[in-house]
DNA sequence: CTGAAAGCGCTAACAG
DNA sequence: CTGTTAGCGCTTTCAG
């Protein structure tokens, strides 16, 4: 690989002159830039960035850190974080927490032992100290999907409150009343304003939420199974569903089926994000869907501002809430009889 | 951050003799080696991964670079390949080309650019120059899925014409005798043996295959659907698909639903791949199944294997070829009448 | 406008 | 066993 000093060494310029010519071009005599850039091109020169990353304290990579590469959307949002950071010529890392706070730490020291400009995190794991961590970190942060309030950084996601309110409405307006709802993991942001809005739009139609109702499906299909069987083999069962997730949905579709129920005629089912095949899935779900494209380019763009951010006071933490889009399947129905 | 000065500073000896003591702590004194290891530990030292790159001429970074992440076993891929780099402290970084080769050759400008220890590709285009770029390529490289016969690299994958063996043997096993073919993008390896493995387990039980039921699906779920219509609407339509992926078969799934038809009363289906939700979609999917996970890691042991190798003689290229699993669905039927 | 020199943090001979 | 020295490739003052 040719160096700074093979181009210095062809233009008969000394090394700190290539590096400015290259840097801009109005630096330097119109000749000497000439001879430079027919040098560099001869050699086929380009700047080491492990060199620059050393110098600079900074590489140009962009850690991704995620609790689960099962996600439904996190192809979407990878393919989007990964296309606007190339196009800022930045590379992009993925790491995968597992929800282990330990896990999460060492993937973060890793990351800024390996000076990356800046993390885009779904910070799952809220926990004090850990909370402590990320607050003190000198690597820039955006937190997407999961808002940790304490956290003083950027943040992109969806309005969840009104994501649930929104699928609680069209099966209160096709006339249930007695509707059930599969949470998220019990303590998670999302997980709380998603049953937020589910209670807040019952309340305002007059509805007193059921606790016996509202069940934890911590984002689990399996867990989401379970719990739907529950539901449904109560006397007093639900007409209908809002899964805080797909995959909780997908596993509450398992149950229904799996007792014979049909789905919509003996119970409807909402839910927040859809699959990637979710059109040959029977019936096809009626969601609420996130922007994950839009979600991850603001993320994305938040973050290399903060990266490129030169001046002397701190970039205010900004903040872009997404409202979802509702989709209507085939999966919601009027209650019978 | 501390630096290896800042501990040679407090356990007061140079910093070479730090680095020596660090690495190998049987080359210097035991009392020397108690007092470097007590001063990391109180100024929290870890060594600058960016230095040791610059160094070295070659990063802890491992770079994926696959086709598209709407595959769907991308995020099983990535967890598992992440797991693996994980153990051995190396990052991972991750990169989509959409199947385009100019951005498949910047992408792995960009990652020989950052001197990542190796790449685990996915080479879906194996174009003239483009072969000759990456079989020149000074980084180790391993090919998983789609195999380069004129790449000298290792190769960690299925046996594709067994997997379409395997269901085209179900299929006429069941009594099928006019089965369908939808291949995967034309002049790709794996859609080559998966066509293969299909015309030979044909041309075995003595049916001559018919070049009108063997048609290209581009290994997209659209164009799957549009060949399928075209398949159900002959006259002398099949009884039975093969689907060389997943997306395909779930293509072909919703034409066939769509036209009414019954899947498996007059028509089965069998595909390569299963999807992260196979169990909700109905009918179920009979499929064969890569071991994705197992893949994932031999393909990373193989490339870390190359990155640490120090002998003076190359690596000769090895291969792994992991058999499918069948998985019975129930989309297959014998046929009607 | 150009060049010399220092240094980012680390490693690896090579002396002592 | 330990320290000195010389870079890895680049950027950035600071003189000339």
């Amino acid at each position: 690989m040719a160096t700074i000093r093979d181009v210095a060494k062809m233009a008969k310029v000394s090394i700190s002159t290539v590096s400015v010519a290259l840097r801009d071009g109005s630096q330097v005599t119109p000749e000497t830039l000439r001879r430079i850039t027919e040098a560099a091109e001869a050699v086929g020169y380009s700047p080491n960035p492990v060199a620059q990353s050393l110098k600079a304290g900074r590489s140009r990579l962009i850690g991704v850190v995620i609790g689960s590469m099962q996600n439904p959307w996190f192809g979407d949002l990878m393919a989007a974080i990964e296309e606007t950071a190339l196009e800022h010529h930045h590379l992009v890392t993925l790491s995968e927490t597992k929800t282990d706070p330990l896990r999460e730490r060492a993937i973060i020291d890793a990351l800024t032992g390996q000076r990356v400009g800046g993390i885009i995190i779904s910070p799952h794991l809220p926990a004090g100290d850990h909370l402590q961590f990320l607050a003190t970190l000198k690597t820039p942060l955006v937190a997407i999907d999961h808002k940790i309030e304490a956290l003083n950084t950027d943040f992109v996601g969806i309005d969840n409150e009104l994501a649930t309110a929104m699928l609680t409405q069209h099966l209160l307006r096709l006339g249930h009343r007695r509707i059930a709802h599969i949470a998220g993991t019990a303590g998670l942001w999302t997980s709380g304003q998603r049953e937020k809005g589910f209670r807040a739009t019952l309340l305002a139609s007059g509805i007193e939420p059921d606790d016996a109702l509202i069940v934890d499906g911590q984002y689990s299909g399996d867990v989401a199974y379970d719990q739907t069987m529950r539901l449904l083999t109560r006397p007093d069962r639900p007409t209908a569903i809002v899964a805080a997730n797909s995959l909780m949905a997908l596993g509450a579709l398992q149950a229904i089926n799996d007792l014979r129920f049909n789905c919509p005629d003996d119970i409807s089912l909402a839910t927040i994000d859809s699959v990637p095949w979710a059109s040959v899935i029977c019936p096809q779900l009626t969601v609420v869907v996130q922007p994950i494209a839009e979600i991850a380019q603001a993320a994305t763009m938040f973050l290399l501002d903060r990266i490129h951010h030169r001046g002397s006071e701190p970039i205010k933490p900004r903040e872009k809430i997404f409202v979802p889009k509702f989709i209507a399947g085939r999966s919601c129905a009027p209650p019978r009889g």
